[in-house]
DNA sequence: GTGAAAGCGCTAACAC
DNA sequence: GTGTTAGCGCTTTCAC
């Protein structure tokens, strides 16, 4: 158990105060009750407009504002959802954050984000930490695969889901068909003529299982069967989704006798560590080796990258907007909505030579 | 005014609470008054051991954890910062997040994101607008240069303000010389004897100046006047800080019937659209182009771009840890920490070959 | 060393 | 339509 690290002492809250108006203010200076005054400011129904419109003005006036604490406090809602990501710096990531942040925000909601980049992490958020509890009214996973038990401790404690990736059960989710995505990029290989195809999986550091690998390696086996192919295990590496650790992976799939023609890799950013790796030993794009990854990033275009385009700010976004109906009281399905992807060829891929 | 979204109405408290056990319900499982509660479980003094124990004993069986609106409302702190940057997706955003939540999460504090895209937002934040009033115990601005008195009125709020990039006045803040940084870059290309340079620079759409761009073009034109050399204003650009902007950019200094022998892109992202325009134009780098960025993003070694290298994570985690500090109480001047940078020559910049 | 009680600022019954 | 009042769950004097 961590240490306990207490709020520090100090009458932090007194100094504070002296510029905040407190809803009494606002009722005293508009002449009504404090009742009103909230009912007034929420737009709640029983308040006579004229009211309404005095409550608002000397509202502005004071520059009231309800305090969310208090809001919380009595309400039991906090106006605000997290995102647990693996990593917060990942391409991927951020513009899934960013997609959120966007929505959250012009709807009036904060988004606290949870990086799941340590072991530590990932067991708090689900012990009920301090991150989540009571502190966020949803949360939105980002390619993380709770358990069937953790997904129900968190219902407990009545936390709305909302899931961005891969498909969990009995939870509203978007992403992409991580499978046909493996399948699409393979067979654009197989299509060109490649038979022996390595591939740059990636372990993220998550105890919760990262599926999407998983899945996009499914698809690039489906891939081969359905041509009459079988994938060779042994040309699958490790990339860790970083352009370094996938740099390193691709040497040692260059370094074989035998080394492969083509190489899928499960991200644009390892992409571009296999790039580098072929590169620096002098393996032409695509004539020596042909490339294809998956998200379509800003820079795949630059180096001419072939790769699956999906519209990652777009899941952010409409995750947001998911939750917020739920958090709005809608009834939302617990469904899978699918976003499209394409096939996006540039100058990396091409039959190979020999 | 934005329309006011009350929160829906519905007993939501009621259903949730079930299985929250509150400080109540460990004072009497404990047979202790709450107040002996609290500060046992917040290491305060005046408890004894043994009590102390117990309270811990029967806190973690029943699973309990003080609410925090609960806690804020009392103490007048949230424990959770937050942290205002331009855009959540750029690539040296998304990392100096990365690093101000790590260090957050381990000191048990919760990192709330707000995105600076749209005019709005940033009216908001300074407004006292909901997603900082009361929520936050501190902000972290990250290159965003707030005017004095909006300063002013955030500190009145009893904000705390740490600034990741420029110098803030009567702020502390954590970042590099930028002037140094262009100045760098530039010496560098002079080094090697180009003589006209083009400059893409960027605006973001954000009221706020976004001074980094200024402080880098000053060193740029610094460069020349130490070298006696005067700059050409019609070869500054605008990149918008994105690699799509950068590549339109580029394209316009290529058009001209006198290109620039070198190009200073003031990011690593705005420079890879450059390297794209000139390889679509058939314009050979560094042969034809010299093309050197900031960051030293892990694509630049892909890429083979020269550029000048910061340590961003540790922006991000330097400030947190600024950030704690204060809000534990430290006294903390508002000094400048600036972090060294150093040039990173790759492939990307040669002399000039006329 | 411990407990009783008064808030913190707001919302939601319930009365009028 | 509006006001009164009892909480929400915690912290913090102030007695003991």
């Amino acid at each position: 158990m961590p240490a306990p690290t207490p709020n520090p002492p100090g009458p932090i809250n007194t100094e504070t105060r002296r510029a905040r108006a407190t809803i009494e203010d606002v009722a005293s200076a508009a002449d009504v009750s404090v009742a009103t005054v909230s009912r007034a400011l929420r737009g709640l129904p029983n308040v006579a407009e004229s009211t309404r419109v005095k409550v608002q003005r000397v509202a502005v006036a004071l520059n009231y504002r309800a305090d969310p604490a208090a809001s919380r406090l009595a309400t039991g809602r906090s106006r605000s959802i997290a995102v647990a990501v693996p990593l917060l710096n990942g391409w991927y990531f951020s513009h899934v954050v960013a997609g959120i942040e966007a929505v959250c925000a012009e709807a009036g909601y904060d988004t606290i984000v949870i990086g799941l980049g340590s072991e530590r992490s990932c067991v708090e958020l689900l012990d009920g930490s301090d991150a989540l509890h009571r502190r966020a009214d949803g949360l939105i996973v980002v390619d993380v695969a709770l358990p069937a038990d953790d997904l129900r401790s968190l219902d407990d404690r009545g936390l709305a889901l909302v899931a961005v990736g891969p498909v969990l059960d009995g939870v509203p989710s978007i992403g992409i068909d991580d499978v046909a995505v493996g399948r699409l990029a393979t067979s654009h290989l197989i299509d060109l003529g490649h038979r022996r195809i390595g591939l740059v999986r990636g372990e993220v550091a998550n105890p919760f299982g990262f599926v999407v690998p998983q899945l996009r390696q499914r698809g690039f086996e489906h891939a081969h069967r359905s041509h009459g192919l079988r994938p060779d295990p042994t040309l699958y590496v490790d990339g860790s989704f970083t352009v370094h650790g996938a740099y390193e992976a691709a040497e040692r799939l260059l370094e074989r006798d035998d080394p492969p023609t083509a190489i899928f890799a499960l991200s644009d950013e390892m992409a571009f560590g296999v790039v580098h790796a072929a590169r620096d030993r002098g393996v032409r794009i695509p004539d020596d080796l042909s490339v294809i990854g998956v998200d379509d990033h800003d820079v795949a275009a630059v180096l001419g990258l072939s790769t699956v385009h999906q519209d990652v700010d777009q899941h952010g976004a409409g995750a947001a907007r998911t939750m917020i109906a739920i958090l709005g009281g809608q009834e939302i399905s617990p469904g899978r909505h699918d976003d499209p992807i394409r096939l996006v060829v540039r100058s990396s891929t091409a039959a190979p030579r020999r």
